[in-house]
DNA sequence: TTGAAAGCGCTAACAT
DNA sequence: ATGTTAGCGCTTTCAA
């Protein structure tokens, strides 16, 4: 059907080698012979077969991609940005959604293992790292996005999410919020770090929790992060002292917040201050346009990106490199008050 | 590195066939024999090399998606159902995101096409159906997504979108506008057909759109819809007899129309009611909730994952099936006027 | 500068 | 029920 080397060599007498020799830009052949070749292969329109050259290789020319949820803008950022830039290099990319399930996960990894994919790429729902552990045995090359695992030494690429917590909760003490609440995420690196930004920055304050005033979405991550939001406010509203700021895990759950602050007939910002995470693309249009920090996924997309390149070029798997990237805060009216408008630059 | 149906041959003193017989689940091999390969093959995790079985085969078990914007939640709704459903069947999916960019759109269906997906799906940015000539020339069966073209006998999944314009516009007659615009899409036969059902659904309350109440957002597609609706909408304003309710060609448009209005100091919907279409995920949280035509895109996805799988299993090419989705009018505050507050089921 | 020989890991057709 | 032979399309030595 399509055309092969071999086809191409025959019309030509020429051997099979000498025009392997070309596609590959193979520095020992004459001008002339050259010239001819590519001449046909032009015209044919001819493409090596992968599979062919894999199998002989080693090398897929490929890269996995698991994500927990692609609708979430976060995430579909990434894997876009990912997507352009590997292409540029003559990789493809297989993309897969874990629906924030850890056993789909895993099976998505598995699959793509056994594609041989030259490196892989894992926005993680685990818990634990063991089933890196068996990344590692295959010797495949793998970079954690976003999450991480304290216990594991690996490539990642994310945001300093301690950072995250701190500019967050540092800018509410800033609108003079006294009673600030955390709604958490689950027990993954994020919603960890962001929790300790948060009471590293009240206690720079001289400040600390109050009673019952950091509650968590539960197991779900990022999933329902609407819903789980929604409740969790409620238990906040409900409590001896309700809060007057809340930094939120991320952006859906902030939203659930918003609803619930105002459902409660309270408003916002002027009752309670909201920030969330993650700057999701329709910020600006909402009921109230909602503070978030950025987590700067274009860059942690062209980051990781790069740094997948360069593992699928080596042969050295001792290569480890972290990136913690600084996040930033956009300001919008959730947080702002009224009695202080100053907006930061 | 990793185990070969070589080694466990040898190990178990049986040929290499043999053992890729029960790896295929071939019929004719001894129970006893059989479970002992399969013992092996579990404990030594054994993984089929999928470039040496595409190889002979010439079946890649992988299916190609390109679609206008990964971020676009529509599009990453698709990617996700497609990606879900066909993992199920043991294919993996390249996904990459064109940028709306006909020219790379083009690199990419070409890069996959090199790669030999068994099947492709695409949600062009196109104009002109040729580079769908030149999949067919490869013999590599495709489907197109939410956008067809009226000359091209393809396979196609998508919405009805002359029921779209229907449903949006007739929704605003109900609610008693009067002069009803819309901020119609690119040459593509999305925008074509909104635009139709729109103009169908005045006639049938002779009714008619007024000059300059159909406008462009130009040739960009979904890309920058929220300036491109807020430009429109300016126009609008502008306009001898500025309308009292938009149909936009699609919701971040429609987000643009919203925020134009608001900044012109008049009110969604009391002064102009706004639809949308594409039903995007935060539209409830928006600063007016946004009313919506729904594409029911995981309907759409798991249609066209069911259609992929089965052209991939068959050889036979001559299969064409369209299939039209119902769409379904998704109504909010956007569009609900405070005299006529029945709200539809 | 060119080419001949060998083989990557697997499957398909045909023995036995 | 199991094995033999051949070869998918390409790259990698190594020889000419």
């Amino acid at each position: 059907m399509a055309a092969r080397l071999k086809d191409i060599a025959e019309e030509l007498g020429l051997s099979v080698v000498t025009i392997s020799k070309v596609l590959r830009n193979h520095p020992d052949i004459g001008e002339a012979t050259r010239n001819r070749v590519l001449k046909r292969m032009k015209e044919l329109n001819y493409q090596p077969n992968f599979a062919a050259r894999s199998l002989i290789t080693g090398r897929t020319w490929t890269i996995g991609l698991v994500v927990p949820d692609l609708l979430h803008p976060f995430f579909a950022q990434i894997a876009k940005g990912i997507s352009v830039e590997v292409r540029r290099k003559g990789y493809s990319l297989f993309i897969s959604s874990s629906d924030e399930d850890p056993a789909l996960e895993q099976e998505e990894i598995a699959q793509l293992l056994a594609r041989r994919v030259d490196v892989m790429l894992v926005a993680s729902s685990q818990m634990t790292p063991e089933s890196f552990r068996r990344i590692e045995e295959q010797k495949i090359p793998y970079i954690l996005l976003d999450r991480q695992f304290p216990a594991l030494a690996s490539n990642f690429v994310g945001v300093d999410d301690r950072v995250v917590g701190v500019l967050a909760t540092t800018h509410l003490i800033e609108q003079r919020c006294k009673r600030i609440a955390h709604i958490r995420g689950p027990e993954v690196s994020t919603a960890m770090g962001r929790l300790e930004g948060y009471k590293q920055a009240l206690a720079a304050h001289q400040m600390a929790p109050l009673q019952g005033h950091v509650v968590s979405i539960g197991p779900s991550g990022d999933h329902m992060g609407e819903e789980a939001g929604y409740a969790a406010t409620g238990k906040l509203l409900a409590s001896k002292s309700p809060p007057d700021g809340i930094f939120c895990f991320n952006d859906p759950v902030a939203l659930g917040t918003m609803r619930a602050i105002l459902d409660a007939g309270l408003r916002v910002p002027e009752d309670i201050a909201v920030v969330g995470c993650g700057n999701l693309s329709y910020s600006d249009f909402l009921r109230v346009p909602l503070s978030s920090v950025d987590q700067n996924s274009k860059m942690i997309a062209k980051t990781a990106a790069t740094l997948a390149l360069k593992l699928a070029q080596t042969k050295d798997r001792g290569l480890l490199k972290s990136t913690l990237l600084a996040p930033q805060l956009v300001v919008r009216a959730s947080s702002l008050r009224a009695n202080n408008m100053r907006k930061p630059a």
